[in-house]
DNA sequence: AAAAAAG
């Protein structure tokens, strides 16, 4: 299906070269996207170079629409399926799509933006961030200026999002009122608890409150009914709490000028989520007139055509699907005799090997099989840790907590974890089943296959993905998506030999 | 199949 983004508009879109920043990662330098200090001085000055063209771009105006392409290398916008070659796919260009006439510049830096002192003081001192990365000098400018029209923003895992509407949250409320005045909504409590924590390091100064709408771990368990209604100015939960609190009337809407959703196409697409996401929606904009923002790494098709028709009239980014896959992400595949040779690669192969270089979320596809290869590994006396929904809410945490402090090494989980979690150390994932649309057995999900991997590589690290593969079923599985993303995934060979994953995790550049 | 909700 060819990507429709250049032709779509009837203007003739603005090319210019962008940053050797984006997911392609100077061989030896371990941040790519520059928004956290950084050791590399050159990189920097490179980047430097690159916002200058990003200004240039964003303030031509062409009279109804403007056609912002932040692509690397080629003089004008690639012709749909021909054109753009596959080997520059590290290039990571921004198609930007504004709507009305307010003029947007990139931010070059945090003070661009008009931000409070507070504000900044946290970005500097708490986040330690030098400046804004792509994505932020883009997006942010977007987000805070009046009109303070809607959003959608694509941008590759790992490249500072998070921040993007965090700060969006933050620069929007006002502290002096004590209401919600910030939604943020996230498909699992992990994200949203992971969310809150970057909050309130950024907000510190602030003197901003927010408050988690996730449902409580059931040692200290309030019913609805008995809690006191929010006043925090900023909230963060998963639907079903925030729904919950709202009905209550414990959550008030009246107030509430910024509403955000994090992992934005899963939340808005996937059944069960879609109802609660758009009850949420309607719920605040009958009572106020508020900004939506919606973020995320994929927006299929079939998606970004529903949720562009959500945000009428709203500000647009997005990433072709060919340049998504980050390049400092090397993507291996093992064939496996059968399903006992996939436990014996993970614990004799990788995990011997990987344990040395950080550490390792393997992917399963079903509550059960995570506990049968816990089980496999602990056996074979391999020490694992296993993450799934039907934990009680204190284990979930407790499991995540010593992840995070480093405490354990690999970590077992469902899809559960497969968006969003951001944990640099980890610089390995395996999966140990690649993951299918619900209800058939050969067709991809390429969206979670691209979240999952994104586990690893963070900020532009090094990382390697290691696809176990043992039926013709899988290997289809595995060309498709090699097809979709435009990717040369290597196969490892063979398949239990030491040398063949040293060269692996050699080339990965973690050995 | 997973996730979210004391529905």
């Amino acid at each position: 299906m060819a990507d429709s983004t250049n032709d779509a508009s009837p203007t003739p879109a603005v090319t210019v070269p962008a940053s050797e920043t984006g997911p392609a990662v100077p061989k030896e330098t371990k941040f790519s996207w520059g928004d956290v200090v950084d050791e590399s001085p050159n990189e920097e000055v490179k980047e430097a170079e690159a916002e200058e063209l990003n200004i240039k771009s964003l303030t031509i105006d062409e009279s109804k629409k403007k056609i912002n392409d932040f692509a690397d290398d080629s003089e004008e916008p690639a012709p749909d399926g021909s054109g753009r070659r596959l080997d520059d796919a590290e290039d990571s260009s921004i198609t930007a799509v504004t709507s009305g006439d307010t003029p947007y510049s990139s931010a070059k830096t945090f003070e661009d933006l008009n931000l409070s002192a507070e504000l900044l003081k946290g970005i500097y001192v708490e986040m330690k961030f030098q400046k804004p990365s792509k994505i932020q000098a883009i997006s942010l400018p977007m987000i805070l200026t009046p009109p303070h029209k809607d959003l959608i923003a694509q941008a590759h895992n790992g490249s500072g999002k998070t921040t993007c509407f965090v700060l969006g949250m933050l620069s929007r409320v006002d502290p002096n009122l004590r209401a919600p005045q910030a939604l943020c909504v996230c498909p699992t409590r992990e994200l949203a608890i992971q969310n809150m924590v970057v909050l309130q390091k950024m907000g510190k100064y602030t003197g901003i409150l927010a408050e988690c709408a996730i449902p409580m771990g059931t040692s200290n368990h309030v019913p609805v009914s008995k809690r006191p209604p929010v006043t925090a100015q900023v909230v963060i939960g998963t639907p079903g709490t925030i729904k919950n609190w709202m009905l209550h009337k414990k959550l008030g809407s009246g107030q509430i000028k910024i509403l955000v959703f994090d992992e934005a196409d899963h939340m808005l697409a996937e059944d069960g989520f879609r109802d609660d996401s758009l009850r949420i929606i309607k719920d605040i904009e009958k009572n106020s007139r508020c900004q939506v923002l919606l973020f995320s790494a994929t927006f299929n098709d079939a998606v970004r055509n529903f949720v562009t028709r959500v945000t009428k009239d709203g500000n647009q980014l997005f990433v072709k699907k060919e340049e998504l896959s980050l390049e400092a992400l090397k993507q291996f595949k093992v064939h496996c005799p059968d399903e006992l040779a996939k436990v014996n690669v993970i614990k004799g192969r990788i995990l011997e090997l990987g344990e040395s270089v950080g550490q390792t979320i393997i992917f399963v596809h079903s509550r059960h099989s995570a506990a049968t290869l816990h089980k496999a590994l602990v056996e074979l006396g391999y020490e694992v840790t296993t993450i799934q929904g039907a934990l009680r809410q204190e284990d979930r945490n407790k499991i995540i907590q010593e992840f995070q402090a480093g405490l354990t090494q690999v970590l077992i989980s469902t899809d559960l974890l497969a968006r969003g979690f951001d944990q640099q150390q980890v610089n390995l994932v395996i999966n140990y089943t690649l993951p299918v649309k619900y209800n058939t057995r050969s067709e991809p999900d390429y969206e979670v296959y691209l979240h999952r991997i994104g586990r690893a590589g963070r900020f532009g690290r090094k990382g390697a993905v290691f696809n176990l593969i043992c039926d013709n079923r899988e290997h289809e599985i595995m060309a498709k998506i090699e097809q979709h993303f435009a990717v040369q995934v290597k196969e490892v060979v063979p398949w239990d030999s030491e040398e063949a994953f040293k060269d692996a995790l050699k080339e990965a550049g973690l050995l």
